[in-house]
DNA sequence: GCAAATTAATCAGGGCACTGAGTATTTCAG
DNA sequence: CTGAAATACTCAGTGCCCTGATTAATTTGC
């Protein structure tokens, strides 16, 4: 009698969708290679010779996530991870010829998926769609790296 | 060079919204029970006696991970699971008073959450958030269970 | 009535996601 | 220059999420 409808629950909602893209990019991108570690080739593309924790941030993966992505990555022969001669914490990530052959071919994929996944919206819903979803997301991970821009102190 | 931008990409904005309210929730509304913990609560005070299967299909559970998430709430002692007299493969669950008190606990802090992570959408653009994500995620979810609703067989 | 198909649940295995604790390296303060 | 703080990464532990294989019970077809 006290239930609740679950339609109008934001995380709910937002389950759903990523259990449907996680099935639809299965079945139209790729059974090895998943949506997170596309996203980890395609940073490094974009930012060669990065380390661990920055590609992490670029794609929204904390410590712990990234370092079993960037280990699966690196038994698939994706990428290298050589220790930074200036700062020997730091692991520096550059992909193999390999994973720029698998980056290019899941990009082509990757963009007919979204197409599939994204039809039933016209354009302008599209836009608003992106939109909307970054806006919440923004404002929720604003909420835990509480004020740092902005507002200088007097 | 080939990069591509990940904010365009449905899946990694999934991916993000989903990590964002997982955040908000751990902090706002509680760090023992997770929202699909919370959608199996809620589903079975709408439907009290349900069996492990149908509870899944109602939150979007598979058969395996909703087997896990009972059995956490089993162990809570929020839910007790006895075997159907009727249909000896069946499990009928079912809310304990603990797991009742718990449902409404939770209620009351889940529409404060809410809230929250919805503040940054006006009313219409909150039910626009919804619908599309709504049309989205029921889109592909129908890609997967190949027609059987309309179009009669001649 | 009984073998075959179907169904509910379990188990093994792989991957994503977070926290808290621990190690090694670098940077900073005095 | 040296002890303390910060930083990059690793490890252990918990939970969600999926697939494919297995087991037990029920339903169906002949």
């Amino acid at each position: 009698m006290a239930a609740v409808d679950l339609t109008t629950h934001p995380g709910h909602l937002a389950r759903r969708l990523q259990q449907a893209h996680y099935l639809l990019w299965n079945t139209m991108v790729s059974e090895e290679i998943t949506s997170p570690q596309f996203a980890v080739l395609n940073a490094l593309v974009a930012e060669p010779g990065l380390d661990q924790r920055t590609v992490g941030e670029r794609v929204g993966l904390d410590r712990s996530t990234i370092a079993e992505v960037i280990s699966r990555l690196g038994r698939r022969g994706l990428l290298d991870k050589v220790r930074d001669p200036q700062d020997g914490r730091r692991f520096l990530l550059r992909l193999t010829d390999e994973g720029l052959r698998t980056h290019r071919k899941l990009t082509v994929r990757t963009a007919r998926m979204n197409q599939v996944f994204l039809a039933p919206l016209s354009a302008e819903e599209q836009s608003l769609f992106f939109e909307l979803i970054r806006r919440v997301a923004d404002a929720a991970e604003g909420l835990r790296n509480p004020a740092e821009p902005a507002a200088a102190p007097r």
